[in-house]
DNA sequence: CATATTTGACCTCT
DNA sequence: AGAGGTCAAATATG
């Protein structure tokens, strides 16, 4: 809650100052840039960002914003109207046209946000050599429950680490753990069990928030703000230094580590979940960050932005140290910032 | 070979 | 004792 609230301060500080120093180049230098960080797209930003800022907030506040995920659709309801700035990302997650889902149906099976004082979660503590029993019930772990009537991707990459069959349910329940649990420490579980048949309605339980950080979401994130992709290529550099090194950096290693486990799978009847087709669409995104965010990558342009300037190998630590350069070194982001105002 | 999934055993809680 | 949650060895996958 602290990082959150000290970048929105940031955000409204120093990436203002930018902002407007930037809006009056512009006006005084010349028009030329035409991107959504423009001139008159500035304030807007700025206002994009804190409202980004402010939602993930509520959410982690767990009551005032409700947020769920469908394909490349991200809806906000803000319950309690007062919000701070959830309109933008609301309405430019749906893609016109792209699912059948429909609005309505979606707030019908909205989150429900729950104070889980009797729900249980593992402990985030272990106890000294024996990892069995290390788990313990947390009364005060936070949790909320989604119902959708098909598994949905929710940006998140799980693991899945357990299947039970339930007291008079019908179809077992799967636990997930995070990927990053181990590497990142990463405390976010979730078990996903079908409710209810005809229709399908699937019931997906969060326990605790994700801690662990997504540096390739964050970085193709930015990449999408860019105009195209050839532009976007730019803020990659490639150095031909050290491209003999054969070594993986550790991040990278981490990375290919990705993989969703959204789609899961009864004994009894696999087919219901996930068809062979649907498994073959997927396994292009398998190893990417977040499907939803997944045009960045599978453009051609930019992939073949990643390929150009060395073929055979690219030089990890320069891409990494510019991802995690993006969201904590500050001079990095306000290098990053000039450059791409110039 | 590294990583993900499956699944029976084991654990805590009620 | 039973239900539900987690572990970890075996197995599958790419």
């Amino acid at each position: 809650m602290e990082e959150l609230i000290q970048g929105r301060e940031v955000a409204s500080g120093q990436l203002g100052r930018v902002i407007n120093l930037h809006n009056n180049r512009s006006l005084t230098v010349n028009g030329d840039h035409n991107h959504d960080l423009g001139s008159g797209n500035g304030e807007g930003f700025v206002n994009k960002i804190l409202g980004s800022f402010s939602n993930t907030l509520f959410i982690s506040n767990g009551k005032e914003m409700k947020e769920f995920h469908h394909h490349d659709q991200i809806i906000q309801v803000n319950t309690s109207g007062g919000g701070g700035g959830g309109g933008g990302g609301g309405a430019a997650g749906a893609g016109a046209g792209a699912s059948s889902w429909d609005v309505d149906h979606l707030l019908d099976h909205a989150i429900k946000c729950e104070a889980s004082n009797e729900e249980t979660c593992k402990s985030a503590s272990t106890s000294s050599t024996d990892r069995r029993g290390s788990y313990k019930k947390r009364k005060t772990c936070h949790s909320w429950i989604k119902d959708s009537p098909a598994l949905t991707e929710d940006g998140q990459a799980w693991r899945k680490y357990g299947q039970k069959l339930i007291l008079n349910a019908k179809h077992p329940r799967n636990y997930f753990r995070c990927t990053h649990k181990f590497d990142q420490a990463c405390q976010a579980t979730k078990h996903v069990q079908q409710v209810e048949d005809d229709p399908p309605l699937f019931r997906t339980t969060y326990y605790g928030n994700h801690t662990c950080r997504d540096y390739l979401k964050a970085y193709s994130e930015l990449v999408l703000d860019c105009t195209s992709p050839r532009e976007s290529s730019k803020f990659i550099r490639f150095d031909d230094t050290n491209l003999s090194s054969k070594q993986e950096h550790p991040f990278f290693s981490s990375f290919k580590s990705l993989k969703r486990e959204e789609c899961f799978k009864e004994e009894t009847t696999p087919s219901d979940y996930m068809t062979t087709q649907h498994h073959n669409q997927l396994a292009l995104s398998d190893y990417l960050v977040s499907p939803p965010d997944l045009p960045a990558f599978a453009s051609p342009g930019l992939m073949s932005g990643f390929a150009s300037a060395n073929t055979a190998q690219l030089d990890e630590d320069a891409i990494y140290r510019k991802m995690v350069g993006f969201n904590y070194d500050d001079f990095a982001f306000d290098e990053f910032l000039q450059y791409e105002l110039r």
